[in-house]
RNA sequence: UGCCCGAUGGUGUAAUGGUAGCACGAACGACUCUGACUCGUUCUGUCUAGGUUCGACUCCUAGUCGGGCAGCCA
C-alpha cells in the first residue's frame, strides 16, 4: 500500500508468520486499530538490530493503518540518561523519515494516562498526541510509574503480590535452578494488610536499596523460572533522568512492560525470542487485573545477526569507552547513526532488513547482503565525479604548460538526460598509484611502460618514461596524450585495455578520505567472549586524495561515485569548507580483486 | 541435566498436503570510455529414522543438532 509510494526503493510488502498473524486479527476485528511500539532503553544508541524491530514495528502499524508508539522504556534509573533518549529519537526518526513518519505515535508534551470508563469499569489510557498537538514527545514508561504502583497495590489486594525481604542473594537462592524447583520466600504468606503497609514504606523511602522487594505471588515450583514468584518492584534511592526524584521505588521489566503497553492501547507487541520465557508472566500479570480493554499480546521474532558486526549495547559500549572507536556515530559502528554518518541510506538499512525477513530460527545473515543493498541504493542515486586517493603525478609531454583542455564528464552513466560537467585535462595530471604497475601481471588492463589507456572523459595517453626517486619509487611519468582520441575527437572510438580516473593537479582540490574497512578481522567475533582481540588493525585509512575542483560545493546530503573507487560522501561532523573530510561509504564491488591483476 | 524455541543450497528466505522458488554469493560468458552497472548461463538444499496419506518441506512420533531462559538489567 503506502509504504511503496512513499519509498520508490521499498521492495513489495513483506509477509512473514507475524503478518500473517496480525492480518487473521484484522480479519476478525479483533481491535479497533492496530497499535505497536518501539520500546528502546535509553541506556545506549539504537543499531542495525534495533532497525529490525523497527521495521517490523512500523511497518505492521503502516501496513495496517495503525500507529507506532516511540516509548521509552526508562525503568531503571542507573543505567539511563537524556543523551540516550534524544539520540534514539533522532536516529528514529532519521530512520523512518519519507517512509513511516505518518504511523510515529508520539504524545503530548508532560502527559500521563487518563482515567476513564470502559463499558462501566475503571480505566487508564495514554492517548497519542492528535495532529493540532505543538508541544510533543515520546511516551515513556516513566511516566506510568503512578498507574504502575496503583496496579502494584491492586495486585497486593487482590493477594497476587507481597513484600519479601529476602536479600538478593538469598532471593537467587531460593529460586532454585532451572532443573531444581524453588522454595517459598518465608515472607510469601504476610497479610494484605501488612503487604500494602511495607509497600507504602517502601515507597515512602524507609528502606535502604536492597533491603526488600515487591513479588508477584505465583509459583515457586514452576518450571519456568520467570513465573517463580518474579520481582515487580526494587528499592533505588537514585533520581530518574525524565521523572526526577519523585521515585525511589522502580518497577522492573515485565512488571512495567505489558502494563505499558496496555495503557498505550498497544495490540500487537513484537519483541525477540529471548522473551519468550517472559510471555507467560506477561499474560499473567495483565490477566490478574480485570482490565477492561483488549489486552495486548507479545509475539516473538529472532534478533538481527550479521557477520562481522557486533550488535549488543553493553560491548558497542564497551568500544566506545576504549577508544577503539571515535564514539558511538564513528562510521564503523553498526549504530544507525554510525550509518548515517558513514554515508548509507536510510532506505538502504530498511531494505536490507526486511529482506531477511522474519522468522523465529537462529540466523546469521551475510554483510555481502548489507552491502549489496547499499551499492544498488548508491547506484542509482550518486552523482560520478573523478578522485585519486592515492596520486601519482603524469605529465603530459605533449601538452604546453598552463595549457587548458576543458572535457566533458557525465555525471551519471544511466541518467537519461546525460547531463554532463566541465573536467580541465592539463599538462600535469595524477592517477591512482594502483593504477600503474612497472611489472605488470597478466592481464593488467592498466598503465604500463611503454603501455596507453584511456584517462576516463579525455582521451589515451601512452607511457614513454617512468621516472624513479633515490629509493626507487615512482615519483613522476612522462607521457603523451592523443588529442585525436578525445572524446568526441576523429578517434573517440579508438579501443584500449584499461580506462582510469585521473585529476588535474592544477584544477584539483585537496581533501582528507577515510577509508573504512570492517571493524573486526573475524565473523563471529564474539565466538571465544574476547571480541576486542579481533579488532581490525585497519578498520580507518585516511588519505590525502586530490579530487575534482566541482567537489568544493558538496553538501553533506550528496551521495557521489568517485569513479571506479566506490561511494563517497561528506563527514557531517569532521568536514568544513575548504578542508573537505569525505568517508567512502563503500567500495564498488570488485570483480577483478582476484584476478592476477589486482591484489 | 528442567522448561521453552528452532532446523529448506555456502548464507538469508519462500512454498501453509499437490512442479522446492527468490535473493545474496560463487563460476563462466556478453557488454563496457567505471575490471562498476546491466544482461546471459551454470552451481549447491528440505537434519535423521519411522508413521499418516494417492501424494509430506508441510501433519504425527522418536532421535540428532543448534539456540534461549536461573539480574533487585531490559
Amino acid at each position: 500500500m503506502s509504504a511503496e509510494q512513499n519509498d520508490p526503493a521499498a521492495p513489495a510488502v513483506p509477509s512473514d508468520f507475524i503478518r500473517d498473524i496480525v492480518a487473521q486479527h484484522v480479519a476478525e476485528r479483533r481491535y479497533p486499530q492496530i497499535v505497536t511500539r518501539f520500546p528502546p532503553e535509553p541506556n545506549g544508541y539504537i543499531h542495525i538490530g534495533h532497525a529490525k524491530a523497527i521495521c517490523i514495528d512500523f511497518g505492521i502499524a503502516l501496513e495496517n493503518g495503525g500507529r507506532c508508539n516511540l516509548r521509552f522504556d526508562d525503568t531503571n534509573p542507573v543505567k539511563e540518561d537524556v543523551e540516550y533518549v534524544e539520540s534514539i529519537t533522532a536516529d528514529l526518526q532519521w530512520l523512518v523519515a519519507g517512509w513511516a513518519d505518518q504511523v510515529l505515535g508520539f504524545k503530548p508534551k508532560g502527559s500521563s494516562p487518563v482515567a476513564q470508563t470502559v463499558d462501566g469499569r475503571p480505566d487508564f489510557y495514554c492517548a497519542p498526541a492528535a495532529p493540532g498537538n505543538v508541544e510533543i514527545e515520546p511516551f515513556f514508561a516513566s511516566d506510568y510509574f503512578e498507574q504502575l504502583h496503583d496496579f502494584a497495590v491492586t495486585l497486593i489486594k487482590k493477594g497476587k503480590a507481597y513484600v519479601c525481604d529476602l536479600s538478593p542473594e538469598d532471593t537467587d537462592l531460593y529460586r532454585g535452578a532451572p532443573d531444581k524447583p524453588g522454595k517459598d520466600s518465608p515472607w510469601r504468606n504476610r497479610t494484605v494488610e501488612e503487604n500494602l503497609a511495607l509497600f507504602a514504606r517502601m515507597r515512602a523511602g524507609e528502606f535502604p536499596n536492597g533491603h526488600c522487594s515487591l513479588r508477584a505471588r505465583i509459583d515457586m515450583a514452576a518450571p519456568n523460572v520467570w513465573l517463580r514468584d518474579p520481582l515487580l518492584y526494587r528499592i533505588r534511592h537514585i533520581a530518574h533522568h525524565h521523572v526526577g526524584a519523585r521515585w525511589c521505588i522502580y518497577p522492573l521489566y515485565d512488571f512495567a512492560h505489558c502494563l505499558s503497553d496496555y495503557l498505550e492501547g498497544v495490540t500487537h507487541s513484537f519483541c525477540t525470542v529471548e522473551y519468550i520465557p517472559h510471555r507467560p508472566l506477561y499474560d499473567w500479570l495483565l490477566e490478574q487485573l480485570d482490565l477492561p480493554r483488549p489486552l495486548p499480546r507479545q509475539y516473538e521474532f529472532s534478533p538481527l545477526k550479521i557477520g562481522y558486526i557486533i550488535v549488543s549495547k553493553r560491548k558497542l559500549l564497551q568500544l566506545v569507552q576504549q577508544k577503539a572507536v571515535s564514539g558511538w556515530d564513528d562510521p564503523r559502528m553498526p549504530t544507525i547513526s554510525g550509518l548515517r554518518r558513514r554515508g548509507v541510506p536510510a532506505a538502504s538499512i530498511r531494505r536490507f532488513v526486511i529482506g531477511t525477513g522474519v522468522t523465529r530460527a537462529d540466523a546469521v545473515t551475510d554483510i555481502a547482503v548489507l552491502e549489496h543493498v547499499i551499492r544498488e541504493d548508491l547506484n542509482t542515486r550518486a552523482l560520478r565525479r573523478l578522485g585519486v586517493l592515492k596520486p601519482v603525478k603524469i605529465v603530459l609531454t605533449n601538452l604546453a604548460e598552463g595549457e587548458v583542455i576543458e572535457v566533458d564528464a557525465t555525471n551519471h552513466p544511466q541518467d537519461e538526460q546525460r547531463t554532463t560537467r566541465k573536467v580541465a585535462l592539463t599538462r600535469e595530471v595524477y592517477i591512482e598509484t594502483d593504477d600503474f604497475s612497472e611489472v605488470p601481471p597478466p592481464k593488467y588492463f592498466r598503465l604500463k611502460p611503454g603501455g596507453e589507456v584511456r584517462l576516463k572523459y579525455a582521451c589515451i595517453i601512452t607511457c614513454n618514461e617512468v621516472v624513479k626517486d633515490a629509493a626507487g619509487t615512482v615519483v613522476e611519468l612522462r607521457c603523451t596524450a592523443d588529442l585525436s582520441t578525445r572524446s568526441g575527437g576523429p578517434n573517440a572510438d579508438q579501443k584500449v585495455k584499461g580506462t582510469i580516473h585521473w585529476v588535474s593537479a592544477t584544477h584539483s582540490i585537496p581533501a582528507e578520505v577515510r577509508i573504512y574497512d570492517r571493524l573486526f578481522r573475524v565473523a563471529d567475533p564474539d565466538a571465544d567472549g574476547d571480541f576486542l582481540k579481533h579488532l581490525n588493525p585497519h578498520s580507518m585509512e585516511v588519505v590525502q586524495a586530490r579530487i575534482e575542483a566541482s567537489l568544493a560545493s558538496a553538501t553533506v546530503e550528496d551521495r557521489f561515485q568517485f569513479e571506479r573507487l566506490g561511494y563517497f560522501s561528506l563527514d557531517p561532523k569532521d568536514s568544513a569548507p575548504g578542508q573537505l573530510v569525505f568517508n567512502r561509504t563503500i567500495s564498488l564491488k570488485d570483480n577483478a580483486a582476484k584476478a592476477p591483476g589486482k591484489a
